[in-house]
DNA sequence: AAAATACTTGACAAATTTGCTCAGGTATTT
DNA sequence: AAATACCTGAGCAAATTTGTCAAGTATTTT
């Protein structure tokens, strides 16, 4: 249950990579393409969403790629995937308060949801690109993420 | 992102009725589709996974219905939501470590989704069907998990 | 015994989402 | 003008979701 699809495992991947090059060098998706094995293609479509939401900005003509539009520390997991696969939203009666529970009961469960959509959220906003670029910051990251929990 | 299906809420759903009936009242499929508009086929489908699993028992004949098979402290929305849905299972790689990440690099994400995966299974681990018959409770509860996030 | 209630199982189908590819563009540098 | 690389929208096959339907079996009531 919960899958998160390839659209965002691989835009945090590339956004991973592109990071990379932070500050000056731009980062192809030629270059991504390789590392990650994420077909060209596959990756302008989502870079194109990231572009158009302000995370990226593109360099174009040879040695052009993609490069961060602000510092990796300031961008949060949570804020790739929101883009990707719009925000996080178990139930339609969480999304959209118009397509209300059908009874007073249902809203008890749709309580659960909202609270663990919150904690989700909170995680994924709590982690950055900077905490990706250095594996050691994020294991202390995740652990006391952890023992708070 | 991160949608739930139709299974796990109306599952959900169904074993919140089912557990109103403890200890002794078996509470047909009829009045869980009253009471939460889903149809009597699909609940039966749901049921019968959630019987095998020993979460709940049957009883047939006029007057039958469903009954918990514990008492609903006893009985996790994890292990409601497992049965349905299968396990928490964010990446391919988390749940299939043979299904490896290409690269290294790409390793360092694998991190994310398996520490994310724990918060969430560990916040379903803890809400029973218990917290949800008494609203207070669960609102103790969510507030209790929230808090210490 | 017959009728009524209610669970049980498996097949199947429509709708939606996912996970891409492809063709043809535009912009920039050498 | 040639090469590099971004950009856009359409399209499509496979998988998943969200159910329905038919034909049972078991139990109780009359």
């Amino acid at each position: 249950m919960l899958r998160l699809s390839t659209r965002g495992q691989y835009g945090v991947r590339a956004m991973f990579e592109i990071a990379r090059g932070w500050p000056h060098r731009p980062v192809s998706l030629k270059e991504v393409s390789r590392r990650q094995d994420v077909s060209v293609a596959y990756l302008e479509q989502l870079l194109g969403k990231l572009r158009r939401a302000g995370l990226v900005v593109s360099v174009k003509g040879p040695g052009g790629g993609y490069l961060l539009s602000r510092p990796p520390e300031r961008i949060s997991i949570g804020s790739i995937l929101k883009e990707l696969e719009g925000p996080v939203a178990l139930t339609a009666c969480v999304q959209d308060p118009r397509k209300g529970c059908v009874r007073v009961e249902g809203c008890v469960t749709s309580l659960l949801w909202r609270a663990l959509g919150q904690r989700i959220e909170q995680f994924l906003d709590t982690i950055t690109l900077a905490d990706l670029l250095n594996t050691n910051a994020l294991r202390r990251q995740v652990r006391k993420e952890a023992q708070s929990a």
